[in-house]
DNA sequence: GGCAAGGGTGAGCGAGCGCTTAGCGTGCCC
DNA sequence: GGGCACGCTAAGCGCTCGCTCACCCTTGCC
C-alpha cells in the first residue's frame, strides 16, 4: 500500500475509466449481482435497485443488460492481461518472472472475486459478437503465460515435456481461484498467490521452487 | 475398455439407477440443458421438449425444476466421491495412488464433461437445505485427497510444506477440467488425466514424477 | 367387458421478465 | 429569464416463465 511501485495487480480503483458516474454505479452494481447469482438470475430491477436507481435508467447508460456484461467482461480481461504482461516483460530470469506473473494473477483473482467471476465464468452468457472478441483476449492472455514457459524451457530453468497443456494447467489453477476464494476463510489473497506460484514453479520443475 | 476391473472412473452408465425411464429421460434431458445455458437460463419447456414430452409431464416425476438439479447434483457428487474412494483406498504407494486419483477423477470431469459442469458450478443455484447436504458430500472428497497427500508426506514419498492448501489446489485443478475441457479438442480425456497426474505428482514432491 | 390407476397432454394462470415511452425536474447558455 | 438538453422516473407493453388443472389414453386385474 505505501511502495508506489510493487509488483503487478495494483489496485488503482478498479472502475475510474467509467466515466458518467451513475454509469460507473450501475456497473458496479451488475458486478455484484451477477457474480452473486449469475447473469441470467440477476434483474435489471435488481441491478437498478442496487444502485439506487429505477430500472429504466439503466437504459439511459446501457443499451441492454448484455451490454453491461460485455462492457465488465472486457475491461477485466484487459486488466488481466495487464497484470500478466507487467510480470511477464519484466526483468528477472523465467523463474522470477512465472512466480510473478502467477502471484500477481492470483491475488487478483482472490481479492477481486466478484469481479473475476464475472469475467471467468460468465463468457458463455455473451452473444456470439461479444464472445468472439473476448476470447481472442483470452489467447492473449495464454500467450503471454506460455512464452515465460517457453523462456524457462529455453534457458535450461524449467523441465516441461508438454507446454501448451502445462500452461493450461497453470492458467486453469489460477482462475479456478475466482470460484473456491472466500473472503472470510483462513487464507489471505497474498498468502494464496505466495502458496500457488511455489505450487507452478513445482510444476515446471524449476530447481526446488526457488525461493524458500 | 476390456479389461473388466480396471482404475476408478469405470463407465456403468451414469444414471442407470434413476428408475421409471421417463424420469431418466428427463434426468438427462436436464443435465444438457443446465451444462449448456446454466440452470437459471433453462426452462422447463426446454428440459421436456429435448426429453420428447410436454412441459406438464415434468411435474409428475419431479416436484419443482430445483429437484432435479438437487438430484443431479447429488448422484454427481456420489459418483465423484466413490472414484476417488476407489482410488485411495486401492493398494499401492501414496504416489501410485495419488496418480491413479488424479487421473481418474480427470478423466471423469473430461468425459462426463457435461455432467461435471451441472455437479461442480450450479452448487449456488441450489436451495440452503439442498446446498448443505452436497457441500458435506464436498468435504468428503476433500478429505479423501487430503488424506492420500498426508500418507505420501507421512512415509517420506511427498515434501509437502502446505497439506490444506496443496489438496485445495489439487482438487481445484481437477474441477476446473470441466470448464476448459471440449471434446472437439487436440486432448483425449486419458491424455490430460496422464498429464495432470504428473503435474500433480511435481506439486507435491514426489520424486521425479514417477511413472514416465 | 368394466374399471381403477397412473403416465401423459393442451390450455392457461399469476407473476415477473427485459425494455419502452411520455413526461418531469434541474442546470446551463444566451 | 426563456428554452432546451439531459438525467431520471412512473407506468406499462408484450412476452415468457414455473407450475397447475381438467381431462384423456393405455394397461392390467377381475
Amino acid at each position: 500500500m505505501s511502495t508506489a511501485e510493487e509488483t503487478a495487480g495494483g489496485d488503482t480503483q478498479p472502475w475510474g475509466e467509467v466515466t458518467p458516474d451513475a454509469a460507473r454505479r450501475l456497473l458496479l452494481a451488475a458486478v455484484e449481482a451477477f457474480a452473486e447469482r449469475g447473469y441470467h438470475a440477476t434483474t435489471t430491477r435488481d441491478i437498478a435497485g442496487r444502485a439506487g436507481m429505477s430500472p429504466a435508467a439503466l437504459y439511459i447508460h446501457y443499451k441492454t443488460k448484455e451490454e453491461l456484461l460485455h462492457r465488465i467482461s472486457r475491461i477485466g480481461h484487459e486488466k488481466a492481461l495487464d497484470i500478466l504482461r507487467t510480470a511477464s516483460r519484466g526483468e528477472g530470469t523465467a523463474t522470477e518472472r512465472l512466480a510473478d506473473a502467477v502471484s500477481s494473477f492470483v491475488r487478483w483473482h482472490a481479492r477481486g472475486r466478484t469481479t473475476a467471476r464475472v469475467v471467468q465464468y460468465e463468457l458463455d452468457s455473451l452473444g456470439p459478437d461479444a464472445r468472439a472478441e473476448i476470447v481472442g483476449l483470452r489467447r492473449q492472455v495464454d500467450a503471454e503465460v506460455r512464452g515465460i514457459i517457453e523462456d524457462g524451457v529455453r534457458s535450461g530453468e524449467f523441465d516441461v515435456p508438454d507446454v501448451p497443456g502445462t500452461t493450461l494447467a497453470v492458467l486453469s489453477l489460477c482462475i479456478d481461484v475466482a470460484r473456491w476464494f472466500n473472503v472470510d476463510g483462513p487464507r489471505t489473497p497474498e498468502e494464496v498467490g505466495a502458496l500457488y506460484a511455489d505450487l507452478v514453479l513445482r510444476m515446471v520443475g524449476a530447481g526446488n521452487a526457488g525461493t524458500s
